[in-house]
DNA sequence: AATGAATGAGGGTTCATTCAT
DNA sequence: AATGAATGAACCCTCATTCAT
């Protein structure tokens, strides 16, 4: 693929990410996509297979993005409770963002038709990204800051998922957390208290 | 067959709800709905108005029986902590039952096409719910036993939702807590440390 | 059928044709017409076999009562003028409670599926009606009052037909004629100017 | 295929106009037209927003088509009596093709659900249409040939329905009336008589 | 005889996908 | 490569009809 192709793929990323972002996946129309897109329908015909293709290439799109830049958060020579504080303002910035794409897109998973590869691919691309989140947990509870009640890699999906807390607090018009608030939370229950 | 059945209703319900639980709404189909509660098609339509309207009176439904009978679990005369492992015994039973549904139904919420009384009394509904929910964690609090680092709504919500880790340790292959183990997490977190 | 059943039966065909007047055959409903006669669904179809049949047998219904009442009407001693101006009072007043009905039954005649039975009886009963028409416009041909441009059957077609104008006056909010002005009409065009 | 075909949408036309004039608006199916039309049954969706508006889309159609023939038939510098019998002719070949499709939708109209704008340009097309024929007839008036027991828009209407005569005559198996006949019927009434 | 709950065939409509240009 | 007109499978919903009571 060419520049001049990239940049059309981009740009239907971009319209699919922001509209499976709002609404249903059965509630996305392909000429919406298209339009958004400033493409023609058939033009999304020659980058993806199906719409359910689109789906599933807009959340790997997401996830190797996210790999990629929370591998840099992480792998830092900073010490541990600076680099989970930079940990946490990365996944409050990104979760705000994206999580509504990938809680929708996840929900999804299990009706998608995928390949054998693609699943293959997924599951690869999913423990990747929790393997480099629970290497870091477990460099806590290796120096002994992080009590263990649980394992790194439990630990590493609570880290992902408690920010959904704030989706159910605007929901019951309770205040959001803050970030600090949310490190807070965490440290409270996961660090050992002096 | 001259009264309206209760029954034919409830064999409805409990087709719907099992099978908006396990698929995405726009995948169940009216049909399948039909068959799996042994009725015509058409008989959906003489108890609901529309597929909407039985996926929003499926919702309805268990909150109100969810509602009736967390509210005997929590009004009892038995002291705070008693109550509250009384209370992760239901919470964590209802949630392997009806999580799925509930999760899927308040994803579809804002786009379902609801009339005026409709949305006023799911909005009375959720907060009744959430309000017995609260009240209980604010006794825990007026009796020091739980630290007001949230409010008690807050902290209702999270008790609401602290079960969802295990459907994404389940999705990871790691092993789930059980309700001991949540329960251990939740007093970490909001009991006041002796 | 007894006395209470005819008073049922009375009931429902008072409803269909009030309903089938209004509306579009496909329009109106069984359930619509049950409630209207204040009987069950179900009671319809204990006097006809069908939708299709309880339309047909409204039309001869009415067809029935306009012959016998019209024949009343023409066939006195009074002599020809004086009968034709009553004839036109009764047309106009059976025209404005009945002709919406009449019309639109037998703009769907054509794809009903009657049996050989019904085929001949409705036509039976159409000529029977229109040869009391023409027979009594022959008689005033013979009488040297009406000019024969048109034979007497044509004549009592034409009489049937040409209230019709007055629906087409209402459509383009033109006045509509009084029956002194159908009468006119009809005597300028038919009678032997003197 | 890539500029949205004249060609396809006559067809459909063409198709439509057939059958609603063959059948009851319910009695039409869409899969029937298409079928008739040689598209696929989507294909009418992208030319007409619901079934109800290809009938009305049809109604115009054939509105717009007369109105423009028949301006051209009476707008012309020969005598009246000439221009009536060219008249005449015209309808009277436009009423055999076009009668039953636009009475059986001018008996629709009131239960169709038409949009504002739409009621607004069929109420203009109906005047407009029917002013052609009364200022024409007005002329008759104003040359002293047609005298004014009716005004000239209800001589006007006269003057279109009266073709209808023929459809009755032809249900009761009378002989129809050629032009000639109705041009007679129409003189013998309308005209001043030396 | 009367009822109305239950039925399911049938049809209007949507929309992902194709393919000629 | 890009397009969008055309397609038809699929599905929600309606309503005439049936039948157990």
């Amino acid at each position: 693929m060419q520049k001049k192709n990239e940049q059309t793929m981009n740009r239907i990323f971009d319209s699919a990410e922001n509209l499976f972002s709002k609404k249903d996946f059965h509630e996305v129309k392909m000429e919406e996509i298209a339009k958004n897109a400033n493409v023609g329908k058939g033009t999304i015909y020659t980058y993806f297979k199906s719409k359910e293709d689109l789906l599933f290439k807009c959340l790997m799109h997401n996830l190797e993005d996210h790999h990629k830049k929370f591998s840099e958060v992480v792998n830092t020579d900073k010490d541990f409770k600076t680099t989970l504080k930079d940990a946490f303002d990365f996944m409050f910035d990104f979760f705000k963002r994206k999580s509504a794409l990938i809680q929708r897109i996840m929900g999804l998973m299990p009706q998608l038709k995928l390949s054998e590869s693609d699943i293959k691919y997924a599951r690869e691309m999913f423990h990747k990204t929790l393997d480099v989140s629970s290497d870091f947990f477990q460099r806590g509870i290796d120096e002994g800051i992080i009590i263990n009640i649980m394992t790194s890699r439990q630990i590493a999906i609570v880290f992902q998922k408690m920010f959904d807390f704030n989706v159910m607090f605007a929901f019951y018009g309770e205040p959001e957390m803050s970030v600090e608030d949310c490190y807070r939370f965490f440290t409270k229950t996961f660090f050992r208290q002096e």
